[in-house]
DNA sequence: TCTGGGGTCCTAGGACCC
DNA sequence: TCTGGGGTCCTAGGACCC
């Protein structure tokens, strides 16, 4: 039997959110009818833009490119930083509402869901009718916009929703592929990005519909897997299901740009450790141990590079943690100056199926205590109430988030 | 000119085992 | 001297997403 999916995508999420939390407080410009952007601290190289008004977009802006450019394209712009506890507050309200019609929802990102409805439309109602009265309570009750996409699977949901912006519904029926669909550019399907459209593009294919009217074992012997993927989502065809269950996650991962480059070993193993404990306190959030930890660093001339090391035994101790990531960083910095370091576990098992290690020494024990004793406190006064002295001004200089 | 931070998935090459 | 083939696990790096 045919599904019915709805694919619900808040229209540029963090700008309209800030723009109803700012007139919430009493604002008198709605940010959304201006030039105006999210975006970084620029001087603490951060300055991207995370999202756009439709005014800004008309300057040829575009999300994750550098402050500095959009300015030079729009000098008026107005700029506001992102602030991740508003924007969980409205996701959750969206989620919230959009349960109200399904049970079967995924949580696909922070500004977008799917939504399964084919057993929950009432006799007297369409698909479409469903996501119309989902796009007029959104914006009547929470004040944002949103496009949603209606379809019989995920990838046409999604790429309905994707049509024209802002405000809007779409559907993507499958005799509406050819009509709708195999016009796009061959960048504008979902996977396909600034690597694989050049390629594409080489090989004569600049729109969807050309990927989809090639010979599926062409496309399969020249991208692999990928190009099967691909072409599937060009013909619109995907099997995947609306999945409603929260998964663990399979790493977790900290990361930070640094305000200055710096060769100072002392200086980056500190930020290696506030990095560590972030890691390590939501690893044990989510009551997982991990295995594998590794460490990455990014040069001033933008080169990337990574180090990890599989541990026999796996933990959630930041001291284990840190001190393995010392090591690994060791192995991987020569000395050269660098603008970025992270941490990432993987390999991450659930904590009750441990096993019990011939190294639960009463030291080991002493640690998981004082881990355990930091997080509450993270948990009850906040994640910055706690921290070691010497890490106090990096913390100030990173501005954690919660 | 300037280029975030959180993830998932895939690939290629090497070590090691039988 | 000449030296297979299948499998698993690990690592480094990269593409892509929001």
């Amino acid at each position: 039997m045919e599904r019915k999916i709805l694919h619900v995508d808040v229209n540029s999420a963090f700008l309209s959110w800030t723009a109803v939390e700012m007139l919430k407080n009493g604002a008198e410009v709605d940010i959304r009818t201006i030039p105006a952007v999210i975006g970084g601290d620029e001087e603490k190289r951060k300055g991207i833009v995370l999202a756009k008004s439709i005014p800004a977009k008309k300057y040829g802006i575009k999300t994750a490119e550098p402050i500095y450019f959009a300015k030079q394209k729009c000098p008026n712009l107005q700029i506001y930083p992102s602030n991740f506890k508003i924007y969980r507050k409205y996701s959750d309200a969206l989620y919230n509402l959009l349960c109200e019609y399904t049970n079967q929802i995924e949580r696909f990102s922070i500004d977008e869901c799917f939504l399964d409805i084919t057993n929950f439309i009432p006799k007297n109602k369409t698909d479409i009718e469903i996501a119309y009265e989902i796009h007029k309570r959104v914006k009547q009750e929470l004040g944002f916009t949103v496009n949603i996409g209606v379809a019989p699977n995920k990838i046409l949901a999604k790429m309905a929703s994707d049509f024209e912006k802002p405000d809007k519904v779409h559907t993507l029926y499958k005799s509406e592929i050819p009509t709708k669909m195999w016009n796009l550019p061959v960048s504008d399907l979902f996977m396909v990005g600034k690597k694989s459209s050049p390629k594409l593009e080489r090989l004569g294919i600049h729109t969807i519909g050309d990927l989809a009217t090639k010979k599926q074992e062409d496309i399969i012997s020249l991208f692999g897997k990928f190009g099967e993927t691909i072409w599937q989502y060009a013909n619109g065809i995907d099997l995947s299901i609306v999945n409603s269950e929260r998964e663990k996650p399979k790493c977790i991962g900290n990361s930070a740009t640094l305000p200055e480059d710096v060769n100072d070993i002392e200086k980056i193993e500190e930020v290696l450790l506030a990095l560590t404990e972030q890691t390590t306190y939501r690893l044990r959030k989510h009551e997982l141990l991990a295995s594998t930890i590794g460490v990455q660093i990014r040069t001033k001339e933008f080169k990337n590079y990574s180090h990890q090391r599989t541990l026999m035994t796996p933990t959630n101790s930041t001291k284990i943690i840190f001190e393995t990531a010392k090591d690994v960083l060791k192995e991987l910095y020569k000395g050269e100056k660098i603008r970025l370091i992270g941490v990432k576990v993987d390999k991450l098992t659930s904590m009750q199926a441990q096993q019990i290690s011939l190294f639960d020494t009463p030291k080991n024990d002493k640690q998981q205590k004082l881990d355990k004793a930091m997080d509450k406190i993270k948990e009850k006064y906040g994640y910055n109430s706690i921290t070691r002295a010497r890490q106090m001004k990096i913390d100030e200089m990173m501005d954690f988030k919660e």
